[in-house]
DNA sequence: CAAAAATTTTAGTTGAATAAAAAATTTTTT
DNA sequence: AAAAAATTTTTTATTCAACTAAAATTTTTG
């Protein structure tokens, strides 16, 4: 039972990220310091990079955090089944744009995914990576149940097309963090068309 | 006709540009110091930040102008008519990444990511972005034609399919360059499997 | 050769990151 | 409960490199 430390331990860590997240919002990533961040969080500065290393390894902390209760939201609230698959690839990448605009602003999220990017392999990277994976079976797992309930042909390998579409998906989000001026809207509409296009394909058969 | 002056500068350049190609190939693009790339180049540090404004300007200058030769190899050589749409988007993402690894090490691509990503609005950025768009017009140019040789069915909408093609492959790219273990073959593998499963959707028809 | 333009030198600021010793706090032992 | 041991945090100090500003110098042009 280790655990007045330990729990004074996260606490600190909670107030550390806590206070990061104020001071991002407040006057963004660069021009935050790891100092200002151990100063309000009230501890040293060196105790900030003893727990997370980089500025950067702050702020992955704090986005695994937030993406942990998106699962748990995306899971809760997207519709099992009786939904078109162009529709709900839409609408799981509306809830992840509505979670990521709650969250932080888009300057930020670009720099959470250069960090990502720019030192894959480290440990926060790869938590981030897990769950990108864990919110493709989520879309996995409702595209099974599609199947299931007969809104989608059986024969279809769900597990590469839950995963083709979150790829397509997540290209489309960091188009749309990428622009300040990129509208939610116009995203959407971009990947409803690459949606169209592409299961427009297969329609035809082979022509040869 | 103020032609000298403009001569040596851009010599001036190219030779900063080449020095820093080198020193990223050699110690990575963290270890190399603005300042090493001067004196490799025979100029002074500060002459690299009035040009180049950061060490990223630098990184994304250089790909910048290898990109633009990617884009006339791929224009020449990926084949006209006569090809299904499956192959010719792999033989796509195969000339990209045979390109990209035969440019600069997967370590250094992250950075080139991260950075366009980091500071979308820079310059160099969108010139980045631009040639990424180059790209996937080559792409859709090879759609339309594949149409008007009756290996695709003309009703399908060359320029969305190209440009989510385009999305999707350069996401497996992404991937690619993230991990030093993935193989080119592995990102094919899972590429194909995208686009087998996305094509599988349309066959059937609404079930409706 | 003088004017104009660009580069380099000089000098300084900033902040991230790290190391090692000192101080504080918690746990364990007596 | 007090002393000792263990662990964590803070202090202190230093390094390193990016970036910037302004003056001095060089180069080019007319």
């Amino acid at each position: 039972m280790s655990t007045l430390r330990a729990r004074q331990k996260q606490e600190r860590q909670d107030r550390i990220v806590g206070s990061a997240k104020a001071l991002f919002k407040k006057v963004g990533f660069d021009r935050t310091t790891i100092e200002s961040i151990a100063d309000a969080a009230g501890v040293s500065s060196v105790t900030v990079h003893n727990y997370y290393g980089t500025k950067s390894g702050v702020l992955l902390a704090l986005v695994n955090e937030s993406d942990s209760l998106l699962i748990e939201k995306l899971e809760a609230s997207l519709p099992t089944a009786d939904i078109e698959l162009l529709e709900l690839t839409l609408m799981f990448a509306r809830q992840i744009m509505d979670h990521a605009i709650a969250t932080l602003e888009k300057n930020i999220w670009r720099q959470v995914v250069a960090a990502v990017t720019s030192d894959a392999g480290s440990q926060l990277s790869m938590a981030y990576r897990k769950l990108d994976q864990q919110l493709a079976d989520v879309l996995v797992r409702r595209i099974e149940s599609a199947q299931r309930a007969g809104t989608l042909q059986p024969q279809i390998d769900a597990l590469h097309l839950g995963r083709a579409l979150f790829q397509l998906q997540n290209a489309r989000f960091i188009q749309f963090i990428s622009f300040d001026g990129m509208t939610q809207d116009e995203i959407e509409l971009r990947l409803r068309n690459d949606l169209t296009a592409l299961f427009a394909v297969g329609i035809g058969g082979s022509t040869q």
